[in-house]
Formats: C-alpha cells, structure tokens, sequence
DNA sequence: CGTAGGATTGAACGAGATCAAAGCGGGTGG
DNA sequence: CCACCCGCTTTGATCTCGTTCAATCCTACG
C-alpha cells in the first residue's frame, strides 16, 4: 500500500474521483503542518479572516454559531476524517465558529496550499466539490431534523447519524459508539432546551432503544431506533467514482 | 458587452474565479436546451436518478424532503440566476424533490455536460465549489433559523433573505419584491403549521414591520424588520475574486 | 473533603399545533 | 351573467410539546 494514500482524507476523495499521482502528492503536502488542541480550545471564531482550514486527524470538534441572546445552534459535530474550515478559505472569512470537543490531532492547510492545489492538480477542486456537495447532503437531513421531526425523533436520527459516520471511518460499531458529547451539545444541535434532552435520552433509554451514558452511545434496538429516526442512510453513501 | 458573459450564471461564477475564454465557452454551452416547466411541475422527484440539473432562467422554483407522515420541509427557494440539482449529478441520485412554483424557463444541464466541462475547463469546478460553498453558507443559516429562532424572527428572516437575493439578481428593491408564494409554501420552509404563518404575518404587519399580501412583500420597516431577524447580509455578499 | 460541571427531576408556563369553521376571490361551466 | 367551486386566507378555541425556573444529585478531580 503507498503510504501517500493512507490519509482518511485521500481515502475519502478517492471513492469519487480517482486521483493521479500528482493528485495525491499534492494532497500529500496537506499533511505537511500536524497541529494538536486541547479540548475547549476555539480553532475559529465567527467573522475571523484569515482563518486555516484543518483536517482532523483524531478527536472531535463542533462547529456553531451564536445568537445575540446567547443562544447557540450547532451546525455538525466533525470527527476524524472530515475537513474542517473550506469555506473560510473560499471567502478569506469564517461563517462560523469551531471548537475542539476533545484533544484534538489536526493538519493545518492555509489557503495558498488549497487554492494551488486546485491550480495544479485540477481534479483535485472536483474532488473537493464533491466532499462538500456530502456534507450539504447531510445539512439538508438536519434541516428536515429541526424542522419537521419531534424532540425524539431528532435526538434518534442524531445518534444514528454519527454512528453511521464514525463507522465509515473505522470507530465504533453497530452496537454503539463513545461520545464525548454532553448533554449540552446535543441540546445546541437539535434546537432543544438540555432539561429537554434529559427527558428525550430517558424516554429512548427506557423505550430499550439507545442508551447514552458517561460518554458511551449504545444501541440497544437499531432497527427500532432507524424506523423511529425515520433515517435512510440514502445521503450518507454513495456509489463509486463517477470520474475515471 | 461579450454575449458569452450575459448570463446571471456566468456573472455569478466569474465574481469569484476570473474565467478564461475557454472557460466562458465552455459555461456558454450549458445553455444549449432551453425548456419551459408549467406552474406546480415536479422536476426533479427524491431518490430519482440520471436527473438533470437546471440554471433557473425566470420563475420560482422549490426544494424540499416530504416524510413518512406527509408533512414536508422546504429546503430553499430557488430565483432567477440559481443552480439546481447539482448534487443529483454528482450523486447519480438526487436527494431531493424540485418544484416549479410558477410557470418557469430554465436551461438543462446533462451530467457529462457538467462532467466534461470540469475536465475541460478545470477553473469552472473551483467556481463552482465556490458558488455551492455560497448555498452552504446560506443553509447554515437556514439551520440557524429553524434551531433557534422564534417563529416572527423566522418569518422575518425568510423574507429579508428572499428580498436581499432578489435585489442581488436585479428583482424587487429595498421596499419590497412579488413573491409568489403561499403561507404553505412559507410554512413548510420554517417549520411551522401554516395557520401560525397566518398568525405571525399578521402580527409582522400590524407591529408596521412588513407586509404579505396578494402576491407582494412590501417591507414597512426595513431597519427594524433586520434588527428582529438578526439578518447579517454578511454570509450573502462576498468579496471580488479570489483566483485571477 | 470540597468543589464544579454535568445529569436528573419536579412544577408552572407558553409558543405553537391542531381542530373546526368561516370568508374571499377568481376561474369555469351552465 | 350568474352560480358554483376550489384553493387560499383568516379567525377562534383547545390542547400539547417543549421551555423555564428551581432544586437536588452525582462523580470525577483537585
């Protein structure tokens, strides 16, 4: 196996279009500025410019945004594997804020790296484009979330949601996951109060459905939870490389 | 003035990545089919595959998910100079429904026309990474909107938004636009029952905010309407080019 | 052993949903 | 030209899900 390749990010990119070597190589020197960040540490603010883009290597983060009454919406939790930050670079300023959940391994990519990239290594911008037309796939799951399913409802599509990510990337298994997340942070997300969140993990806990406790997600009814959650993994896996 | 530059399209990508001649063909080509669409047409069905995409010429256009139970969320309202069903070339399978709200002329676009122009003209799939990376943005705000505002805060966001992308492709100005929308069309889009909608229109009107009637949103109070949505046109508008 | 951040529970409240029923306007067919 | 209908809007009454406020309880950690 060429160790050029070994990167969950090159992986990804990999299963939509397929790389040359001056691809890979260039996506390599991605990997040129490893960086770690304790959790709480903010990677970004909202409105900052200049702001790098990261690859996460190990760890989780959050990225949010804040209201002026202090209320806050999580946008998407980001666990290895994912990129973290494009649009900051897109348009030299963030839309929103990233905060490391745990300890966090990254690599940290300036603008130069990725706008040369796409100079250089043209399919590399269609590769990206694709990755990024994944995740707005999920963003419109969570509008559908937020918008249109209860309070249960949401907390079982979020729980399946990130079981299913972490399993495409080799963490966790059908049985559950662990989770640094608090109680918090599934509130911010879902668009709920966390004494609300409290009362929904109660209900799916003693509904044998999903149990999360001390940072441990555990499936006790998949099937049951999927037909609760109402959720197809449809928009999370898709078919093989469409350029060649 | 170049004819090959006329479309909002083009004037769109060129904005972000100053686009060769080449490029400007090559973009030039996507308008070869023109079609019209009759008022409540469904272009585009969910988990429908080999869709088209479409550059939106004249009319309205929705997006939206429909659940299990029949009750729906709108995903975006599409105007005049807007890409649609990018994803559901990139995918093979689209992840969601396309309606037209009003009879429409739009341009078809086939996957290897898309396909082959990144392979083409390179440069186009960073404008359009670009472009999507804007209705990202747009969609995070969208989460914003559903997660943690009230249903007035919604409402009155959704019409600055529609009101300030109009006037973006020359429609309506800063005291109103025509909107042909219904209060189910509203509805479905912030995730309210359209009898609420009713209410919170009545209540936009009578604090002298805005107007909704017959066809026309007609802004009362622009200054107060923006400080009530906490609209921040900062995730809409961008600076100049980033690649020359 | 004290403390702080997170989890848990109860009681009261409220925003928005749901149910039910009129109005209204414009298009269609008799 | 009128009567009828259909889709949309408007209003009232009631109900419910989720919030808010206020404590208390863990438990890991210094």
């Amino acid at each position: 196996m060429n160790p050029i390749e070994s990167s969950p990010l090159t992986r990804k990119l990999s299963t939509f279009v397929a790389l040359s070597d001056v691809d890979l190589e260039t996506l390599a020197r991605f990997h040129r500025r490893r960086r770690t960040f304790l959790a709480g540490h903010e990677m970004m603010h909202e409105g900052q410019s200049n702001a790098s883009a990261y690859i996460l290597a190990e760890g989780w983060a959050c990225s949010y945004k804040m209201l002026p009454d202090g209320g806050r919406q999580v946008i998407n939790f980001q666990i290895p594997g994912d990129f973290l930050g494009l649009r900051s670079i897109l348009f030299r300023t963030s839309d929103l804020s990233l905060e490391a959940l745990t300890d966090i391994e990254a690599s940290e990519v300036f603008a130069p790296d990725i706008l040369g990239a796409f100079a250089e290594a043209p399919r590399l911008a269609t590769a990206v484009l694709w990755a990024s037309s994944r995740d707005e796939a999920m963003m419109v799951e969570h509008l559908v979330n937020l918008g249109r399913r209860s309070a249960v409802e949401r907390m079982a599509h979020l729980l399946m949601e990130l079981g299913a990510r972490l399993n495409h990337v080799g963490i966790g298994d059908r049985t559950g996951f662990s989770c640094p997340l608090t109680q918090y942070h599934l509130a911010d997300a879902l668009g709920l109060s966390a004494i609300h969140v409290n009362r929904v993990l109660r209900q799916l806990r003693e509904d044998g459905l999903v149990t999360f406790r001390q940072g441990k997600v555990t499936f006790n009814n998949f099937e049951g939870l999927q037909a609760l959650a109402g959720f197809d993994t449809g928009y999370m896996d898709h078919a093989g490389p469409l350029l060649r």
